[in-house]
DNA sequence: GGTACCATGTAACTCGTTACATGATTGT
DNA sequence: ACAATCATGTAACGAGTTACATGGTACC
């Protein structure tokens, strides 16, 4: 019994991803969303009500370690990744991932129930998808090309990821508004 | 005060899936599971644990009549689209989705911060996630052949969209494989 | 003096899953 | 007898968001 936890097993995946911003260096828990949010918010989002709690659930746990470092007389606690956070974090990368995939898509379980719409109803809906898909994509291009290379070939490739996956869903958009077109025709 | 919600306006996707489920039909809250099991759960997966709780909820805002139906000495309730019910579902149809898409990828946020991870870690990381994404693929094309031409214009593209959806992840995956096999070489 | 940003936190809430409990019916 | 399936439910938990509260600092 009271076996220390060695491993971050058993914790959720949030908390990883905060261990995993930490493994680029030490920083505040507002730094650490700040990071987050530019970084893997698209796929992954933090909120603070996650955050502050989990940050000392890590160090309660000796995965991560707090130390005081005020600006003037503003408080601010910067973490820094231990060594069992280190390996903590290994070991969840390593671990295979549990449970297929799963989704939760308000577009498609709109669609699949939207016989009584009428085609323009439709129509306008798909076409609202594809917009917001379109512009999703956009941004995620951008953010891409500003990341240029400074950027390790996993990352580069999860945001391409980004793009690619919201051009897909305008492009299938696309293609339903095409089929329905077609099929009122005849 | 006390103004009778006359929409499903304010109620949960789960709710909503509910009364489209409905829509074709009465039946018990077993029915309703067994026919989501079937059907949308791909894209929105539904539990007891919420489907009773709701189920009632529903009917004390009248947007479904429950009858006891009983089988032999086996209680059975059977629910049925109230007129109101069926006004909150158009509704909902109608109501344009509000907020972006948001995603929980786990396979992203593992490769974000796959970097310590060794060629062959990432190598077999991205071939397990190559091959579910095959059989998931390949399940959903399946289920779309049993579906035939059965089922409406709406569902079969749902239906193909997650075929479709799984292909692209399966190419993604053999893409990026690709693409460190070449960078190892260089 | 105001605005934007730095910084940390918590309480209430929503949504959803899991595990359990209970009992009838049907088919082998 | 037994397993599978029909049928309904709840309690506990987990993950996450939202809204709020508080206060310092930098810059215009």
């Amino acid at each position: 019994m009271s076996q220390t936890r060695q491993s971050n097993t058993g914790r959720s995946n949030t908390s990883s991803a905060i261990l995993g911003i930490l493994s680029t260096g030490p920083m505040s828990g507002y730094d650490i969303k700040a990071f987050a949010d530019r970084s893997v918010r698209p796929f992954w989002a933090v909120s603070y009500g996650q955050l502050y709690p989990e940050l000392k659930a890590l160090a309660a746990a000796g995965l991560v370690a707090a130390e005081a470092q005020p600006r003037g007389s503003r408080r601010r606690t910067v973490y820094r990744l231990t060594e069992r956070g280190q390996a903590a974090l290994a070991n969840w990368l390593a671990e295979p991932i549990e449970g297929g995939h799963e989704l939760r898509d308000e577009m498609l379980l709109k669609l699949f129930f939207g016989d009584p719409l009428s085609p323009s109803q439709l129509q306008s809906f798909l076409r609202q998808m594809r917009r917001r898909h379109e512009e999703a994509a956009a941004n995620l291009t951008k953010q891409e090309a500003r990341l240029g290379s400074r950027a390790g070939a996993l990352r580069l490739a999860v945001s391409r990821f980004g793009s690619e996956y919201h051009r897909f869903r305008a492009d299938w958009c696309t293609r339903l508004l095409a089929e329905i077109q077609g099929g009122a025709r005849r």
